[in-house]
DNA sequence: CATTGACTTTACACTGTGTAAATTGACACG
DNA sequence: CGTGTCAATTTACACAGTGTAAAGTCAATG
């Protein structure tokens, strides 16, 4: 559709990322010829395959406005509701990132700079993780069960990508049932049950 | 070590463990040249990589008594016990079978082979979640928080290796840690508490 | 008209997997 | 003793995919 017109660049990007999502495979000459491109061209604006994924990252993040997904959490008054915005927000952006995220760890220990880029998200996640947690404990409300630094890691594991798809994608549940159950679960072990 | 005296195609499988276990590369030269053996001789025992990978994860159940170690698990008494041995197991497992599962999803969606091993093992691992959330249920112990379903999934879900993997790795909680809370989130979650 | 920039075409180097075939050496059997 | 056979070796090659290099095209701009 709109993929035509675009900046060669973002026509890159695009095609990218749609056969990342069809799950198809993506190597540099599929991508190419999907953005109605050379091979080549696709160096003339990415340095590696990495470089492009990782950049595609960001595209999807523009695409679709992440920062403001994490607005209602930002704004909570309790930290109970905090973690809930958290958590709705990310499950939200899970099945978008997901396949970028597959991607890149798919590029195996070899590549480090599509590692870090990982591992780059999944901290950027973690301090969302730790504000919520910070959130229920100035409010008096994280439960005593474990250390804050404990629940934030907790939270953070559990919030983990392959988490997501194997709950999702193995064992059938819904976006809405995951997202549900998860806050439910987060909200169970971590707010003070009074 | 032993490394010495076995037949080959046991060298070549604890030599492949071996490289996987240092993290170093695991290729199939290197592996070869490990178990002193032609890159060809490797050929000669495994069809492809894929096969040496699966093959070295049965190798190292042997080598781990693997089924011994469930023993536990099978004959608790109740099922809180049967929960916490069972996840006590799999804690203890997870750090030799890690760079296995790693070296396998690294061969990335590519290889369906290694991906279906994969799955292989985590379906093995739900039924012993299934197994130990039934045995809470039977004994009435079952919190109503959940459909026993839905915490069999939860529980085999948490229990990925990659959340292992992180909070271990990039969390810095050590293996006992990792059992300790894992097993008295799970505890929390899902053993009714009167 | 000349230059510049974006892209194309063609070609090649490198890595890693997997296949094929001829060769060697040891051991066992008649 | 010879003969097979089995395991492994050596050498060679095909193939996929990434990345590099260089020359050529084509349109817009000054």
């Amino acid at each position: 559709m709109s993929i035509e017109n675009l900046p060669t660049r973002d026509r890159i990007l695009a095609a990218c990322l749609e056969l990342l999502e069809n799950g198809s495979n993506a190597r540099m000459s599929d991508i190419a010829k999907r953005a109605g491109v050379s091979r080549q061209a696709v160096y003339l604006h990415f340095g590696s395959r990495a470089e492009l994924l990782i950049e595609t990252t960001f595209f999807v993040d523009k695409l679709h406005n992440v920062d403001t997904r994490l607005a209602p959490s930002r704004e909570a008054k309790t930290g109970e509701i905090r973690l809930a915005a958290y958590i709705d927000a990310w499950a939200a952006y899970l099945p978008i990132v997901w396949p970028l995220l597959n991607a890149l760890r798919a590029m195996g220990p070899g590549d480090a700079e599509a590692q870090a880029a990982v591992d780059q998200r999944m901290q950027d996640m973690k301090e969302g993780c730790d504000a919520a947690i910070m959130a229920l404990k100035r409010d008096g409300m994280l439960s005593s069960t474990y250390t804050a630094q404990q629940a934030t890691d907790l939270l953070w594991a559990v919030l983990q990508p392959e988490v997501w798809h194997r709950l999702v994608d193995t064992c059938g549940w819904s976006q809405t049932q995951y997202a549900d159950l998860i806050a439910k679960t987060a909200g169970h072990l971590f707010v003070q049950s009074d």
